[in-house]
DNA sequence: ACGTGGTATGCGTAGATGTCATGGACTTCA
DNA sequence: TGAAGTCCATGACATCTACGCATACCACGT
């Protein structure tokens, strides 16, 4: 079969298959079996005369080839999507952002920006989605969002290795913080020790590749209790604020925490610095897009000023 | 079905047909039979939740809807295409353009403008396709060409009424003369009475519904002796060489009919125009587009300077 | 050694998509 | 007015495709 006659699902599996990173996950989000994905990508390679996906234990990757479907795919994809939207007689959307952000971005930094574009500008319309950074990068690639937030620790390194590289602008430089109970010792003071910080107990979120326990501060000499595996903030912080253990957070979160948690910086150990990213692919934005863009920049501007 | 999981045969089928004018001859062009192109078509019509032609007795016309999908379904068609050529690691064609051509341009109009571009833009890339004018200004909506070059009588209307409506631009005003075999009464001199017109033999082309006879000598008042019909330009000067018939030419050709013929002007009777115009879809044209239009103009005013 | 998380593949079936043949609507021409 | 030509639609039938299911396979971590 010739690359000209594939077909849109393929295309829209793999679309799938480059967001999510697995066969598995793309067939789980498409309602297929994986079995099906498989095949699907299989025919699409044979089509493509070229292997689209370097199968790793992790995932997969995208090669060359597969980076030049992908660019394509989603743009054509898009196309077919607005065609059915305007046969439908709905808006053409010109004027919708998609934005991805990562869960800490969702409590402050998110809803400013947000409410600051729908007051300035009522005629954009604004999706987002939360994700992992990994996953928001994908998606990014894959064309299912325009802008990401993301998160980034020392040393900084670019969110992927592919071509083109993303465009990457610091939104703000956050300093790790530290929930405790209100109720709690260390919650005496503004500041705490590091060195008080042996034998706690915490809270942390689900164990990922990229830092190994995110919620735990960093650089214990321990190996800490981890009390509990929270990956939502509302959950996490209550949990705090029960007195269930201790969570780091960002220090621009602090205008979002409940009653009951206080959150005080701890002194000694290294600088613990977090970047909040504000990625996208390289070319031309969409006057929406743009519009959004310059929002989230003056919404870390207000939330978290330069230090 | 769901507009979002149309096929791309389906789009390649209504693309055809859209260019082609009825469902037969798409059916022809893409090696199906009459029967597929119908279900195709239908299918497709279901899809999109709206009827997207008009089946009228000289074939197809599209609805509203009809060209909101033509118009898409080219675009993802190219890029389509555009990603297996440059998975198959051919050049990506930005330097292509294709031209379609009523066949009077083709024999002098055509060469030069080619070859020009071929001289001052090696890296260029013309193709051409020779058509009636409903089929090309079909074929430029259908995105399959990005210039046509066609023709226009009195009284110049737009060759259709489709929106948006197609770009036109004049490149010259031919008129219309007459070829003589070099032996006959009428060659004697550069110019003939229009009364000395009646009872000739005439070399016609095909009958069609624009013009009555084409090669007929416009508004005789008298039935026409069709001696032959010929659609072709060189078998009909050699049949006028021949001394088979006259028929009408236009001025511009004068430089590229055999020995044998004589081109010759017609006094009385009203001026006998032609337009020869240069048509493109609205928007911005791609640079070796605008750069071959440009030579089109160019030529048309070496060849045929304004009256 | 085994469980976990991933991908590939044999097999049977349901649906999509062709062809063929035919029919209906309409125009043109004698 | 009837015959022929030119369209498109559709019923009957034959593939061929693409799915789900079950299972095999493979690399890794415990």
């Amino acid at each position: 079969m010739d690359f000209t006659d594939v077909s849109l699902v393929a295309l829209r599996v793999f679309r799938e298959v480059a967001e999510r990173g697995t066969f598995t996950a793309a067939a789980a989000a498409l309602g297929y079996t994986q079995s099906a994905v498989s095949r699907q990508i299989a025919t699409l390679e044979r089509a493509a005369g070229n292997q689209l996906l370097e199968r790793r234990r992790e995932g997969v990757a995208l090669t060359d080839a597969g980076q030049v479907v992908l660019r394509n795919a989603a743009a054509v994809l898009d196309r077919i999507d607005a065609t059915a939207r305007e046969l439908a007689g709905l808006p053409v959307a010109g004027g919708t952002v998609r934005l991805g952000w990562f869960p800490s971005a969702g409590a402050v930094l998110l809803p400013r920006a947000i409410s600051a574009v729908r007051r300035t500008h009522p005629a954009i319309t604004v999706t987002t989605r939360e994700g992992s950074t990994p996953a928001l990068v994908r998606a990014l690639r894959a064309g299912t969002i325009d802008l990401a937030v993301i998160a980034s620790a020392p040393p900084f390194r670019p969110p992927d290795a592919e071509s083109p590289a993303l465009k990457l602008e610091t939104l703000a430089e956050r300093s790790l913080r530290l929930a405790v109970p209100t109720g709690h010792p260390l919650a005496a003071s503004d500041s705490v020790e590091v060195a008080d910080l042996r034998g706690q107990r915490w809270i942390a979120g689900p164990a990922s590749s990229s830092e190994l326990w995110m919620g735990v501060w960093p650089g214990l000499d321990e190996r800490p209790v981890l009390a509990h595996t929270v990956r939502d903030w509302l959950a996490k912080l209550q949990l705090v604020a029960a007195g269930a253990g201790l969570t780091t957070i960002s220090a621009s979160m602090a205008s979002a925490v409940p009653p009951g948690v206080r959150v005080v910086t701890v002194r000694g150990g290294p600088q613990e610095l977090r970047r909040t990213i504000l990625a996208r692919l390289p070319g031309r934005m969409t006057e929406p897009t743009a519009l959004l863009a310059a929002a989230l920049r003056a919404a870390a501007l207000e939330v978290n000023p330069p230090l």
